[in-house]
DNA sequence: TTGTAAGCGTTATCAT
DNA sequence: ATGATAACGCTTACAA
């Protein structure tokens, strides 16, 4: 391995100046800055980062929390954070939380020990009480999931527009009997509280009351999704359309529907939510919420930039609009 | 942060025996062991991989390099290496190389300065001759993308009897005009190399010539799929049945071939490649080979764990058996 | 069985 | 403007 001491040798000079070549430092003579920068090229000089974090100077990378790759709305998330940080010159590690605690935990933990020196959350399974402390350790900023008043720096899409915008639809449509599937518990201030919100009120707008039948909770593949409609099915009174809260959860719906002998929409509607490329894929295409998750990853990463510098300054909340796109299925 | 110094004053012992202990060594006697253990909890203490790595000894981050991670193949695939990697202890850090040579070389450096242990490429861009000299500095191994006649571990699916196994389904249905997409150029020895002999192999038993207007090169995504179907319209002499080199370019083709008023498979029989979640979403559905990414995640993930150990031993070559699912599409 | 001290590659401090 | 040296946290001869 060539070190700063064998540049050093190389070019006549001592580690101190190579270092501070390498840093950029100012008072070196033009001269001795080629020199160095000679004898790193020619010996293929790369700095040793453990080293560097060692000393405690190190900041180039940036870790990002979500709970699977394999739900595309994150791994697109996750491209677009990769890309913007690439770009900074940071470095992303990807964690996957699988949503369990402790593993998340032990992600949160690697800020202590520096191996990465900025976390970006798109989920979160742990109270504050116990994230806080590591914010101490290094910057955290939520990105689409989030936790309430705290004073971590937030990116977010507007939800409670997309699933006010949705419902909406569905109720011009002049439907009145909707299901609703949500990925929490529908709780005041658990998971998707935000859908929920404008679910409530794209109903309380139209006088429609909840029908608490037609909420399904703990939704998120398509195999819930086909769940969904064979218990709708299975029921006497019927809704004649349903707002998911994914495109994967609309699909499931639509293939079980299809496998019924439904039509779809003229049986039931769907919404999807997130406007994935399945989304045109299906038949008839779907009816969804477009997010823009390109966007929402590029603000993350800019925003954790941001906190990771000098003199870091905790930048302002991020909410995205999202965007109601209407195909066939509804 | 607290470190082993801390420790050893907290135990009243020193930095040497508190070493140990982390490293279990033998030759500690009991009642130091527990004192060490002890106030390691106590402090919270977490050894630093900084310090260990620069030291020459922590030997606990995998790499995997794959082409996009939006891509449901290799989501997929680095799901399954992350588990298992997780499972024996290992951090896992993807890169996105964008098929960017320069970005892969990139991570392959990596290996210099000890960021991680040993690196897993399920894509490869660069020659042997620019990856080979990387080897001596850690271990790599080739997973699902492989170069010939080199040293370097693979495991791989069995491509050539998969592509092959498709290709008589499609002769046995009776087609004997049969389009064919490649991610590669349909060379020799290029990219996509075994899909084509397979592809080869099955149409020589039948004494079907090739016809080369129905071969696409370079066939990657949806909307290259689309683009195939809309050329396969214009042709005078269309193919039959398409043979497509992922599910979806399948689903390219499917969907341009509805929107244009063609039935499937009745007008146009499809096979996909890979058996993604997709394949069962469209309509009617994909007939598709069928990859076991897992199983080749885990296979890999469990290779590298090899050659990382103490006396290292390169793995045997893996190859993995793909399997016809047959669908609506064909 | 345990402790002392040197060293991994880098940068900050203090001289010069 | 440049150089010598100590320190970051850890492991390993070498000593005891």
């Amino acid at each position: 391995m060539v070190t700063i001491s064998d540049v050093a040798k190389r070019s006549g000079l001592s580690k101190s100046t190579v270092s501070r070549v390498i840093n950029n430092h100012p008072y070196i003579s033009k001269e001795k800055r080629e020199l160095v920068q000679k004898a790193m090229d020619e010996l293929g000089y790369y700095p040793n980062p453990s080293a560097r974090r060692l000393r405690g100077q190190l900041k180039s990378t940036m870790g990002v929390i979500v709970p699977r790759i394999v739900n595309p709305f994150f791994s697109y998330l996750v491209d677009a954070i990769e890309q913007t940080a690439y770009q900074n010159n940071y470095q992303l590690l990807i964690f996957q939380s699988n949503e369990n605690k402790e593993k998340e935990l032990s992600f949160l933990n690697l800020l202590k020990t520096r191996q990465v020196d900025g976390i970006i959350m798109t989920s979160v399974e742990n109270n504050f009480e116990v994230i806080e402390p590591y914010t101490k350790y290094g910057p955290i900023l939520f990105c689409n999931e989030y936790l309430t008043n705290t004073s971590v720096p937030k990116v977010k899409l507007d939800q409670s527009i997309g699933s006010y915008t949705g419902m909406k639809h569905l109720i011009d449509r002049g439907h009145t009997k909707i299901g609703y599937c949500t990925g929490g518990l529908f709780a005041e201030d658990g998971k998707d509280k935000d859908r929920n919100q404008g679910y409530q009120k794209a109903l309380d707008e139209a006088g429609i009351p909840v029908n608490t039948n037609w909420i399904f909770i703990n939704q998120h593949t398509i195999e819930d999704g086909k769940e969904v409609m064979k218990q709708i099915l299975s029921m006497d009174d019927r809704p004649t359309a349903i707002f998911t809260g994914s495109d994967e959860i609309a699909a499931g719906v639509m293939i079980e529907a299809k496998d019924q002998g439904l039509t779809v929409p003229d049986d039931i509607a769907i919404v999807g939510f997130d406007d994935q490329p399945i989304a045109e894929m299906l038949d008839p295409k779907l009816t969804t919420i477009r997010q823009p998750i390109s966007l929402m990853g590029e603000k993350a990463a800019e925003g954790l930039a941001l906190m990771m510098q000098e003199n870091a300054v905790n930048p302002k909340d991020v909410d995205l609009p999202v965007e109601l796109i209407i195909r066939g299925s509804t």
